[in-house]
DNA sequence: TTGAAAGCGCTAACAA
DNA sequence: TTGTTAGCGCTTTCAA
């Protein structure tokens, strides 16, 4: 292991030297910084990442946390982040909250207070008012994707927006009866996600002076077969009782919809118009309208405000205080409704 | 930020012993080692992992490569290896390696080598012969899931045994002609996957006396877009120059297969069996008949080898060197033959 | 079984 | 702009 001082003696500085120049930070003549770069080349040195830590204090490392891996959600925003922080030259340490109570309280106690990370992602996990009272005691900055969390600054797409722009489009195609598939109020610990998106259903249909019927309102699971079975009840009714369109509050449920329609005869769109929320890698095959959400650039957001955060005044992430972006697309399972 | 001093103070002991009462390591009497934990305790301290690190060289925290993030098989393995390392105290700091060239050199260079990890799993990536010699020279252990890295000690599983298992499930209900999807020599890169997929279908067909017909052997994409395209151009001619069973070598693959066989009008299993390969989360959605692999296990696994060899005769994971496992299931998909 | 003390390899005052 | 030097907080010999 080739250490600083190893270098310092080649390039014929000091070992602070060697450490100003390597790192960017105070100042070094052009001159020497190239000998001590070409010194470090030369011996095939790279800093201990943890004397560099001990005496800095400073990790160079985002802890991540999140409920899940293997969802779309998730894994993009963790990839979003990734890539960002590689940027950056820091690491991304995981942690997987997925079990309650004990697990998650000795990730908390024995790993992100450890001094391992400078900083923490939090995907859509609700943190207690105490884990965040303690990060902010031992001054780590946090930041929130996917959900509010009370206190933190969170990046999140306007859910209600969303689903307002959802069934503006089925409005602006003509449709009426518009059903919504959804989380209800008990699953809502995803940050009132559903509720918001239910209210954006609501408010659109209101501003339409399109009555709201409670019927045409199902709570499902947010899966392909949960969004299957409340498609399949909903649809399974003669013509003229059958909504003409749908709003899943995300893709897997509008794809459950569109195979429970298909499995009932229906034609799409002639029969029925769906429309999904995320733009998850198979709306595009199965042709499926949807309000794309880009969970990479929240990842990606996410990180440069805590470089903001870390590194006052050196990135100008200037304007990412900004909504996180949302954007209809249209497919084919969406059409103007005849009559 | 209270330190090990503090705590010795506290509990009356030198930080020596405070050290090792913590840590485990050394011989310490159980009335201090008792004392001493009530100190911590009270204090609420924790190990600074930086200065630990630097002091014993160990970092606790393992470096996982992986090609992407957002696929099934990738994010299980991540999580089981989580989990697996968070049982053990270990962090797991996470490295995409989509780009090629210059991006993954610099995750070699300066994260992976800059003593961050004591460890390395590589997750269905080829490292280079150079990548394998460094993490060697560094003595770092190294463990590949998915596939064999040449020199490495690589867990997967039996990709030609497992299309055997595929393909007997189809003979044994009495089909001969059956397709094949997988993927082409091209794209072959994935560590001979598809080609030992391929060879273990070929291998059960001969076994059993049914001539190789090429012309059922399709190359497409490992993806649902993939599998319902290829099989589309197989299935659409008439019944008695169709297969009457398909070996998809994913999932995926096969629920595209599925949908492809449903849009030309054909009933499974009535008129075609499907099986594929993964037990993806899909699969039972679709009444898919498959051939499990547990990534989760993989993970869990890749874990417990490193861990024998960061910590030689502590952990007794006794047959570590087992085979992963993998299992039919047989769901809807896959019927007898009856003709 | 315990304590004293010498580092681990680097960074950041401070001084020159 | 560069060098000197005192830590950063812990682990681990070595000695007791």
């Amino acid at each position: 292991m080739v250490g600083i001082d190893e270098v310092a003696r080649h390039a014929g500085v000091s070992t602070a030297t060697v450490s100003r120049a390597l790192s960017g930070k105070g100042h070094v003549s052009p001159s020497t910084k190239l000998k001590v770069e070409a010194a470090a080349l030369a011996l095939g040195y790279v800093v201990s990442s943890t004397a560099s830590s001990l005496a800095s204090g400073r990790m160079k490392n985002i802890g991540v946390v999140v409920p899940f891996l293997n969802r779309w959600f998730f894994s993009n925003v963790v990839e979003g982040a990734q890539k960002t922080l590689l940027r950056h030259g820091y690491d991304l340490t995981l942690y997987n909250l997925t079990g309650g109570g004990e697990e998650r309280r000795s990730v908390f106690e024995h790993f992100l207070l450890r001094q391992r990370v400078d900083a923490v992602i939090a995907i859509s996990l609700e943190l207690t008012a105490d884990e965040v009272a303690r990060l902010h005691a031992l001054n780590k900055p946090l930041v929130g994707v996917g959900g509010p969390i009370p206190g933190v600054r969170t990046l999140t797409i306007d859910d209600v927006g969303v689903a307002r722009l959802a069934t503006e489009h089925l409005l602006f195609l003509g449709h009426t009866r518009i059903a919504h598939l959804g989380g209800n109020e008990d699953v809502d610990r995803n940050f009132h996600l559903s509720t918001n998106r239910r209210r954006g259903y609501e408010s659109a249909l209101h501003a339409a002076g399109v009555p709201l019927e409670p019927a045409l309102v199902v709570a499902c699971d947010f899966t392909l077969s949960g969004g299957y079975q409340a498609a399949r009840a909903l649809l399974d009714r003669p013509a003229d009782a059958r909504p003409t369109a749908i709003f899943a509050a995300s893709d897997e449920m509008a794809i459950g919809s569109i195979l429970a329609a298909r499995d009932l005869g229906l034609v799409i769109p002639r029969d029925l118009s769906i429309i999904g929320v995320d733009d998850h890698e198979l709306a595009d095959f199965f042709g499926l309208s949807t309000i794309a959400q880009f969970p990479q650039v929240q990842g990606k957001r996410a990180v440069e405000i805590l470089m903001d955060e870390l590194h006052p005044g050196v990135h100008d992430h200037a304007g990412w205080n900004t909504p996180m972006p949302f954007e209809l697309i249209t497919r084919v399972s969406t059409a103007r409704l005849v009559s």
